[in-house]
DNA sequence: TCCAATTTTAGATTTAGTCTAAGAATGTGG
DNA sequence: CCACATTCTTAGACTAAATCTAAAATTGGA
């Protein structure tokens, strides 16, 4: 119904990663959840709805999936790395105020002025991230709690 | 000689923040040492000339420098946050391989596209990291281990 | 089918970073 | 110059993130 499974398919094949059932839950979660989810959440989360996994498969299944690229990790000064599925493509805006993450459109880097400023560097991937207030946090309602788990560290109530 | 106690001066006045011995030393390490490091590294470096500051206190200090823009982190997936000195602007290349992370000239993004992905959002500050292999990694020359201190997680030996 | 390589697992371990409560330093108004 | 409130530092206990280990399970291919 939903063409996930054969998404997914694809996606192994393309990159050659070994598709077990275990990889296949987590990349299928991120896909259908589209939060940006600390390794935790998706611990719990895919434990909940299937068998168990344990969180050092997680972690190993993660690492797999960035390693090829079908998943992004999207590091937090101070908290848990969170991870975000690549099927398509988008730039992060990150609230300084409550933490969230939000996706924002793509668009693109002018190529010149990167390729200036490699040098001779091989580039990979481009992350950009911006930093601000997000509309939430700046309409003053406090009870934006993004992250409903641990959220360690700076953010502010908000 | 060098200046760097007026410009660490000014910087202080500027922000507003007030001018500890410790958060000057840290600063200053920070401006004097183009490193990417660790709040370990920082630490045991600053204690290593200077009286003992304590690692609480190495952690507060950051905290503060960076909500005063005068430090910016560098969160990197897996493993232990950097902090950079903001009184250059630049954007940053970390490498696949070996974990590396390097300075770029600084270059704008297209204004406008970046508005228009915003949308709403007040945006404070834009953060540009470029992923791929250092030239180093690239030739191959496996002796380089840029972070000589606990280089935890994915860096395959390079 | 059998073997070698890869993957998963539970639990222990390491490390990053925060928290707490008490004491020290600082700045301000009188 | 003093008193008081505020801010800052500190040591160490604590929490949480992520890795590591060694053993068991699964897989793909000859």
């Amino acid at each position: 119904m939903d063409g996930i499974r054969e998404k997914l398919q694809k996606a192994f094949a393309r990159t050659g990663l070994r598709r077990t059932p275990q990889r296949h839950d987590v990349l299928a979660w991120l896909v259908r959840h589209k939060r940006h989810a600390t390794a935790e959440e998706i611990y719990e989360a895919v434990n909940r709805s299937n068998q168990r996994l344990s969180r050092a498969t997680v972690y190993n299944a993660l690492h797999a999936l960035v390693e090829s690229g079908l998943v992004r990790p999207v590091a937090v000064e101070g908290a848990a790395s969170r991870f975000d599925s690549t099927l398509d493509r988008h730039h992060h805006f990150i609230c300084d105020r409550c933490g969230d993450i939000e996706d924002l459109a793509w668009f693109d880097l002018p190529g010149k002025a990167m390729q200036a400023a490699a040098g001779g560097r091989a580039v990979r991937d481009v992350e950009i991230t911006l930093h601000g207030t997000c509309e939430r946090c700046a309409r003053g309602k406090t009870k934006h709690t993004p992250n409903p788990s641990k959220t360690r560290g700076e953010q502010k109530a908000c």
